[in-house]
Parts: C-alpha cells; sequence; structure tokens
DNA sequence: ATAACCCCTTACGTTGCGTCAGGGTCAAGT
DNA sequence: ACTTGACCCTGACGCAACGTAAGGGGTTAT
C-alpha cells in the first residue's frame, strides 16, 4: 500500500481517544453527516486537521448543551446567527435547570414529610387509620380536582401538626416497648385503650369492633406490618392480639 | 350487554383526561405491566378506584424525575426503601442540575467573549487574521492538551488584553468610516497602511503579498465578509481593493 | 504465519412516549 | 334499522444519541 495516510492525519480510535469519545460517536458523527472523514482504499476513516478543528467545534457546543441538529446549523452553516443560538439555548437550559430545582425541592418535602412519623411513612400511617389511601392529596388535588380528593382530606388536614404526629410516633414507641410484657398485660391494655381514644379524638369514629378490625390489618397487610415493626420487631401481631383482647372486653 | 362498566369505573380517555395525560401514555403503563387495568368484553380497558390512586403514586413520582423502572419497584414491591429510593434520586437530580448550571455559566463565558469585541465575532475576528481557526482554545487546550493546541497560540493570548481588542475595534470603525473616499484615497491608503503595521505588531509577521491575500479571504469567504461588514456595509469589499493597491505600492 | 490490534458495516436496544394506520364498539339521532 | 360521531383496540414506526454486539477484513510486529 502507498502511503496514504501522512503525518498529521489519523484514524478513528486515535482521534477518539484524543478527544475523549467513543468511536461510535464519530461513526455516528459520519453517517449523520456531521463530521465526515476522507477515507483510504481499504476503507478506513482518515481525519485530518480541518476535521479535527471541526470536531473540536461540536464538542464545545455539545458541551452547552446544543443538540447535535442545532450544532450541525452552527458549524456547518455559514449564515447562523450564533448569538441568538447561543441566547435560546441559554434559556433552555435555565429551564431545565429551575425544572430539576423544582423536583429537588419536591423531593425534599417528600423526603420530610415521610420524616415527620419518626421514620414511619406518612402514606402508611395513613392508610393504617384507614382514612385516606392517598398519600399525596396535596398533589392529587390539583392533578384530580376536587371531585377526586374525598372527604378524607379534612381527616388529613388535621396532621398537618408536628404535636400529633409526634405523638403518634410516642404512642407507638410506648407500645413497642411494652410488646414484651404480652398483650394482656395491664400496661399494655392501658396504652391500647390510650390508643384508641387518640384515634377517636383525632382520626373519626372507630367502634371497638371496628378498632379490632384495624387490628387485624396489621398484620394482614405487609405494608402496615413493616412498617409498624419498625418500631419493634413483632409490633404488629403484639397489637393486633392486643387490640383484639381489648376490643372484647369492651363488650 | 350487561352493566359490565359501574359507577366508579373508568375508560381510558376520561382518565387520561381528569390526570392530565394522553392515553398513549396510559397503553404503554398498562403493555408495561406498570398499570394494567381490567377489561370489558369487548377488549375496553376499564380503571377501578385502586387503579386510579395507582396512577396517582405514579405520576407523582414522575414528577420526582424517578424513572418509570423505579416508580414500578416503588409501587409495586412491597420491600422497597423509598427513603433510599427518595435520597438517591436526589442525588441525581442535584447532578443533573448542576450539569446545566455549568452549561450556563459556560453559555454565558461564550457570549461574553464573543460580545467582547463590539459585536465582531471573535473566532471569525480571529480568523480573518489567520492565527487561530479555533475560537476555544481554552476548551481546545482541556480537551485536546497542549500537543493539539498548536503555538497560534501564543499569539493569540497577547489578544487577551482589553486595550488591542479596543485598538482593532477603533481600526475597523475608522476603515469604515473611510470607505467612501475610495480605495485609493490618501486616507484610506494610510489606515490601510496602519492596519498592515498593527498586524505585524502583535499577530506575526505578514509580507506585502501574504497581507493582500488576506485581503482577498476577506471577500472569498462569506463569514469574513458577513463580520467585517458588520462595521459598515462593503467594507470588507473595500477593504480588500484598498489593501491590493496599497501592497503594489509596497513594491 | 500468527497473534494482537486495529478497521468496517449492519443492526438491534435504550426511554417514554407521539403519531399514524386500519379496524371494532357504543350511544344517540333519524 | 341505519348512520353518525366519538370513542375503543392493536400493531408498528419514529425520535436522540449513541452503546453494544456480531460477523468479517486490514495492518503490523514478531
Amino acid at each position: 500500500m502507498k502511503q496514504e495516510r501522512r503525518g498529521a492525519d489519523i484514524l478513528t480510535k486515535e482521534l477518539a481517544d484524543l478527544a475523549g469519545i467513543s468511536v461510535r460517536t464519530l461513526h455516528y458523527y459520519d453517517t449523520i453527516g456531521m463530521l465526515v472523514p476522507e477515507r483510504s482504499s481499504s476503507g478506513y476513516r482518515i481525519y485530518k486537521d480541518e476535521h479535527v478543528q471541526l470536531l473540536q467545534q461540536i464538542l464545545f457546543f455539545r458541551e452547552l448543551g446544543f443538540s447535535l441538529e442545532d450544532i450541525n446549523d452552527i458549524v456547518h452553516s455559514d449564515s447562523f446567527d450564533v448569538t441568538e443560538a447561543l441566547h435560546t439555548q441559554r434559556q433552555m437550559m435555565e429551564q431545565k435547570k429551575q425544572r430539576f430545582e423544582r423536583m429537588i425541592e419536591k423531593i425534599d418535602e417528600t423526603i420530610d414529610d415521610r420524616r415527620g412519623a419518626g421514620n414511619m411513612m406518612n402514606e402508611d400511617k395513613f392508610r393504617g387509620v384507614d382514612f385516606s389511601k392517598n398519600p399525596y392529596e396535596q398533589e392529587a388535588r390539583e392533578k384530580w380536582g376536587d371531585r377526586a380528593v374525598d372527604d378524607a382530606n379534612e381527616k388529613m388536614r388535621r396532621f398537618d401538626n408536628k404535636e400529633l404526629e409526634e405523638k403518634w410516633d410516642a404512642m407507638f414507641q410506648d407500645l413497642a416497648t411494652l410488646r414484651h410484657n404480652g398483650p394482656e398485660s395491664t400496661d399494655a391494655q392501658e396504652k391500647i385503650g390510650e390508643f384508641y381514644r387518640f384515634l377517636n379524638d383525632h382520626f373519626g369514629t372507630y367502634s371497638p369492633d371496628m378498632f379490632r378490625g384495624l387490628g387485624e390489618m396489621y398484620v394482614a397487610d405487609e405494608r402496615f406490618t413493616e412498617n409498624i415493626d419498625r418500631y419493634g420487631q413483632g409490633l404488629a401481631v403484639f397489637m393486633n392480639e392486643a387490640m383484639a383482647v381489648w376490643a372484647k372486653k369492651q363488650k
């Protein structure tokens, strides 16, 4: 073969390594006609200085977040208002940035909400007292309108203050401690009674039978079990038993 | 047909409208098994309350930027650490946000650079004196290493101060004014001589012939023409002629 | 000659849907 | 009974910017 490749010429992988991009990327830029190198007789891509420089520009604009299509216009069209493109691009990047900022804020809010009750999930806590199946009623209200967000919300609102959450938390922690005494112990039964009154005070009206049913849910649904057991292994089972005992005594 | 669809049940478009998403999206969520509704005998999708609630959760996490795959895990796996997922997600969103921030900074830098010489493009001004084809040598140096950024940079560096840019600017503005006197006028020829010395002082060595060649480039390449003509319509053509005249006189 | 690297093209996979195309279903009006 | 018109369904291709094989050839040093 003759010396087809002269000093400054460069093959695909060399260029890729030099530029810190993949070979595939260069192939792609070739196929879309953005950076079309010369070819050797055996079909190898030969990049010359001009191509190298073009690639620099392409990569520069790529780092500014331009789409390849826009970049194509920028580097290949002589009459192209780059300044305007830069300003447009700035706006778009600004929007995207703000979008992620909003996401971050929302995530923070959600994390906060969830931490509210000492690592117990709000959603499942709420489900645990069966007054709202929707953990994100704020979101829901925006999205679904008031119609779809039923009256359970009024009860939910009352959970808006920290005191109540702390009380809730304390209640479960106490119960977790007491569970070792057994479900029929006086201490446990007193605490369970307190829990019953707590629910009735803050979350609607429960009959003793409904209360027992709630206890059953705590073991029937894994999600409740899991969340309740965070306060202590086996708490859910204990509560179910204790609540059943308590409900029986009320008759 | 029997009453297959009861009060609370909902068809695809109704749900889509309610949720502010497209029908296609619901189809898609169905095919990937994330939100699989029931079916009527004729194959229609029937969404019940549970599906509606599931969709709410899905959309909520979607707004937090989670991928559908992650959302699937979150809403369908009972043993899934949502808190950890939230923190991970927060980090990812933070990274993306910062990426866009960096892009914005770079765009601003670039805009600044380009505005540097009174609305004349740096890159093309530089190309105009033929000492750097790469407008973004800073970027290039990071990307390509010093080897690929040739000695043209040393000359470029000298342009780093504002004085020079202002001089350059003033030069072209004067020439734009003088162009009405014609390329052979004494005023014009004097200014052109000044421009020649300016180039030789600051940008390397030009012979009168090279100088004439430069003038030809000003009309041969649209990009130069365009940028030069910003100082005044027809300035490029005028300079080409004036530079040719001046070069001839030097022999 | 043979390994060790390079090169090429073809083509499918990715994410989250948008957008037809071609063909049923359903309730209402004539 | 029939025709609208508005809904429903299932493919199937398209998008951005490549990643990732798969299958086969080129070049070079040993």
